[in-house]
RNA sequence: GGCCAGUUGGAGAAGUGGCUUAACUCACAGCCCUUUCACGGCUGCAUUCACGGGUUCGAAUCCCGUACUGGUCACCA
């Protein structure tokens, strides 16, 4: 027996299975030529960071518009960082964003025929893998202690050469089968590294679809592919990983790149299709020193994706920014196309930039206001509705009193042709509208009217009584405010703020005093929304109402 | 330190050798509209594309060098 296959079986005696079984397991997709075949490969190790939703976003994208596949497989190699139940979460989060992948794991359960979705099940299969690259004498056991390691660091940088396991610093890299298998009967503790056979001087050419064309030097490290645990180093289990599950775009993040060559030496090793990749740009933040620095969540809070539906941004808004930064057309076509649904924009790599866009919160603000604005009235209650079930009670027991007044209340000023553009978020609402319900409006009314203090207690009286008597809320908008010009006039206020200016001593105020005066009386407030359409959904039993409440207050 | 990537206004950016005295969006400022607020309209905000050199009749766009920013060099991903 070859001493390489004695080696294999002595550290894999219980795997029997070759890359051929896996091959027949793990088919290639019945898919379309261009379709593409995406993933999300996150760890379980925190929440969902929204420098992950932009790369999820990317992902699922170009799958979708390409008919593809999108799925999530589950990197939890690393034990030591993982942080249980995190997994769960993070698909959850996903799902509120529509992102729902095809197949992969799914938080509570694995789907798919790629199975299992989760690193840590799938040991046997990289072990597979494994066992034949010793076999082929194109890995071997390495039995360089963790102080051995650092020692060698030390002397390297001491020396200023470059630090790694590679060449004649790779002390077990030419070990022969028959050492090997000596030292592992006699129990010393071992990783398994790859036998690269590459050389620093030589460049390799690769393709990435938003950088373009990439020259770099070729791979010289033996890496390690299994750790002493027994698991894959990220390396070995995107090689094998992606093959088998049959990624054909690889898209992540551009801290990859530089290992770009180990990926590309190990494929080729394996004489496996090389898969498509893009390194994308990372969602960044000014740092204190004024340089910048990637979005963290320890010191962002907006990099937390749970942030947004703290504060109830809408969702849409979020990935209507993320994609102005991944694609720089799509603000364009959201002008072009105001009302389309945004999924319907096709991403492309050539509008993808490939430097990393600060995080704009005003510029997410504005989206989600512009967002938010061409809602119906329904899609806003139901939208404000479900976010108000979690995070403000008071909020949703308001919609449930009367979801129809609510709707109402909501509807000023929208479904129009520019509409009303004063939330950013859902819960900017409630302040706004809660003068709308009586028992909140008898509560305000206790603290101190805002009235104009240069107009008299008299004259403020007399306004209100006036307009008590002679409005008319049966009349139309524009009617309707001709007759509070004549309330202002009969009053002894202008009717046209530019005359009053020109000439003020004649008169006591003009209309938009006037209008104030019933603005405050009916919502304690100076600023609100259209005054026609208070007063109508109040109606002229609540709004006379609360004409006598002030009147009684301030007499 | 080595290697890699990037560098157009406060931010996102368009721009791929002449159409650019650099589009568009956000922010900011001013004006206008206006019964408040919000909206909307108009105007302003890089004579210049990190810097230096070169190629060219012509460069933000091509080449070289420098600087700066970011990434990476783990039995982490």
């Amino acid at each position: 027996m070859n001493e390489y296959i004695e080696l294999a079986n002595l550290i894999f005696p219980n795997v029997t299975e070759t890359i051929e079984d896996l091959e027949k397991r793990y088919p290639p997709r019945n898919l379309n030529k261009d379709a593409l075949i995406t993933r999300f490969a996150p760890s379980p190790t925190g929440f969902l960071h929204t420098g992950s939703l932009f790369m999820t976003l990317v992902n699922y994208r170009f799958a979708k518009q390409t008919n593809g596949l999108f799925y999530i497989r589950l990197e939890d190699t690393d034990q030591k960082r993982e942080i249980k139940g995190t997994g769960i979460t993070l698909l959850n989060e996903l799902k509120e964003f529509n992102i729902i992948p095809d197949e992969g794991y799914l938080g509570d359960h694995e789907e798919g025929k790629y199975a299992p979705y989760i690193q840590s099940k799938r040991a046997n299969i990289y072990d597979i893998v494994i066992k034949e690259l010793i076999k082929r004498g194109l890995a071997y056991p390495c039995f360089m202690s963790s102080e051995e390691l650092e020692e060698l660091r030390r002397m390297q940088e001491k020396k200023k050469i470059r630090p790694g396991c590679y060449g004649k610093y790779a002390k077990y890299h030419s070990i022969t089968p028959k050492e090997a298998i000596e030292r592992i009967k006699n129990n010393e503790p071992y990783v398994i590294r790859f036998k690269s056979s590459g050389n620093e001087l030589n460049k390799i050419s690769v393709y990435d679809e938003i950088r373009g064309k990439l020259e770099l030097t070729e791979n010289d490290l033996d890496i390690i592919i299994r750790k002493k645990d027994g698991l894959p180093t990220y390396h070995f289990a995107h090689l094998v990983d992606d093959h088998f599950m049959r990624t054909n775009l690889v898209i992540r993040g551009e801290e990859w790149l530089p290992s770009l060559p180990i990926h590309y030496e190990l494929f080729k090793t394996m004489n496996w299709q090389f898969p498509k990749y893009a390194h994308t740009p990372t969602v960044q933040k000014v740092s204190d020193t004024g340089g910048r620095r990637k979005l963290s969540k320890r010191y962002d809070e907006e990099a937390a994706v749970s942030y947004f539906f703290n504060y109830g941004y809408p969702k849409t808004g979020l990935i209507e920014y993320l994609l102005t930064i991944i694609n720089s057309n799509f603000e364009e076509w959201r002008l072009a196309n105001p009302y389309t649904n945004n999924n319907e924009f096709k991403l492309s790599f050539d509008k993808f930039s490939s430097d990393g866009a600060l995080f704009d919160m005003d510029k997410v603000k504005n989206i989600c206001k512009e967002v938010l604005s061409k809602m119906t009235k329904k899609e806003i209650t139901d939208e404000t509705y479900t976010w108000a079930s979690t995070y403000d009670l008071e909020l949703k027991q308001l919609i449930d009193r009367d979801r129809s007044y609510f709707e109402e209340i909501m509807n000023i000023e929208r479904e129009i042709e520019k509409p009303r553009k004063d939330y950013e978020k859902y819960s900017d609402i409630k302040e706004s509208i809660l003068f709308f319900y009586d028992d909140y409006y008898n509560e305000m009314l206790k603290e101190e009217l805002p009235f104009n203090s240069l107009i008299s207690k008299e004259d403020t009286l007399n306004v209100l009584n006036t307009f008590k008597k002679e409005n008319d809320p049966s009349l139309n908008e524009t009617d309707w405010f001709n007759n509070l010009k004549r309330i202002a006039t009969l009053c002894g206020f202008c009717d046209n703020v530019k005359e009053y200016k020109k000439n003020k001593e004649a008169y006591k105020g003009h209309i938009g005093d006037v209008a104030s005066i019933i603005r405050i009386t009916m919502c304690t407030k100076t600023k609100s929304p259209n005054l026609y359409n208070i007063l109508q959904i109040l109606g002229k039993d609540r709004y006379e109402k609360r004409i006598e409440q002030v009147i009684a207050k301030i007499k």
